[in-house]
DNA sequence: ATGCCTTGCATGGCAAGA
């Protein structure tokens, strides 16, 4: 079974190159963030047509996750049990975001995450990057606490470099967030819970920002993942970045991660 | 030092990204 992570930035400008990848790659599940478009507005179309099925959630142009499966999509959940909202009046109700998009699919339950970005070190945005990683933590502690056994996957935009090989070049982000200690000890805490990265390691990056001509410097970033219990963890084969994919015009600034886990597609 | 590019929307200059 292939599975595949990719931050589109925007479906409905990335259709063509999403169906493109699919078949390209030969993909049974991708876990797609930043759709950046309503649940009417996602080109479901375009992908039930060549033999998918579609679980897209997405309130307006921001956020947005989307899981596109052709071995089933079942139980699809829109948030994670804890899982913090955000509004600029603290005092105001916390509004859920667009950010978490779970569902059964052949046997595995897979989670298309976009976590927040965190903006600046002192920005609210920041604090609730933080309090999502933890209450995420939470929820992989009690479903594998639960069942160890269980065929977990977290995948996605996890906006944290793990390491200073995973960024170009760490002076250049004295003071900036995804590399600070707090969002590293935040990302460690999923590993601590029991979720190992089947994806490429350091240095492997899978972002590239659009200013300033990153890719072509090749001065990227590692900040996409999948994180997978053990029971899937071990099935593991193989994984590896769709740089090609970041080419050209019209590509996301994100390339697309791919992992093979040795399962029967059939599902358990 | 700052912006660099790309997206979507109240199609305008923003807001947001990382």
């Amino acid at each position: 079974m292939r599975i595949a992570n990719w931050n589109v930035n925007s479906a409905r400008t990335r259709a063509d190159r999403m169906v493109e990848f699919l078949t390209r790659n030969d993909v049974d599940i991708l876990l797609v963030q930043e759709t950046k478009c309503r649940d009417d507005q996602f080109p479901t179309g375009r992908f039930t047509a060549i033999g998918y099925h579609v679980a897209h959630f997405g309130l307006d142009q921001w956020n947005g996750v989307a899981i596109i499966s052709r071995v089933g999509i079942k139980d699809v959940h829109t948030q994670f049990p804890g899982q913090p909202g955000f509004n600029k009046n603290p005092a105001a109700p916390q509004l859920t975001e667009a950010r978490a998009i779970g569902a059964l699919c052949g046997g595995v339950r897979v989670w298309s995450l976009y976590v927040p970005n965190g903006r600046e070190i002192a920005d609210p945005h920041y604090d609730y990057k933080l309090r999502w990683l933890f209450a995420l933590r939470n929820h992989v502690a009690e479903i594998l606490g639960a069942d160890p056994s269980a065929r977990l996957l977290l995948g996605g935009d996890f906006n944290i470099a793990p390491t200073d090989a995973d960024v170009w070049d760490i002076s250049a982000f004295e003071g900036k967030t995804h590399v600070t200690e707090p969002e590293r000890a935040a990302f460690e805490q999923l590993l601590e819970a029991g979720l190992s990265e089947t994806t490429p390691g350091p240095g492997t990056f899978t972002y590239w920002d659009y200013k300033g001509a990153r890719f072509l410097r090749g001065e990227g970033m590692r900040i996409d993942f999948q994180l997978a219990s053990p029971a899937l963890a071990s099935t593991a084969t193989g994984s590896f970045v769709d740089v090609d994919e970041r080419r050209g015009r019209g590509a996301s600034d994100h390339a697309p991660v791919i992992v093979d886990y040795n399962l029967d597609p059939a599902g358990a």
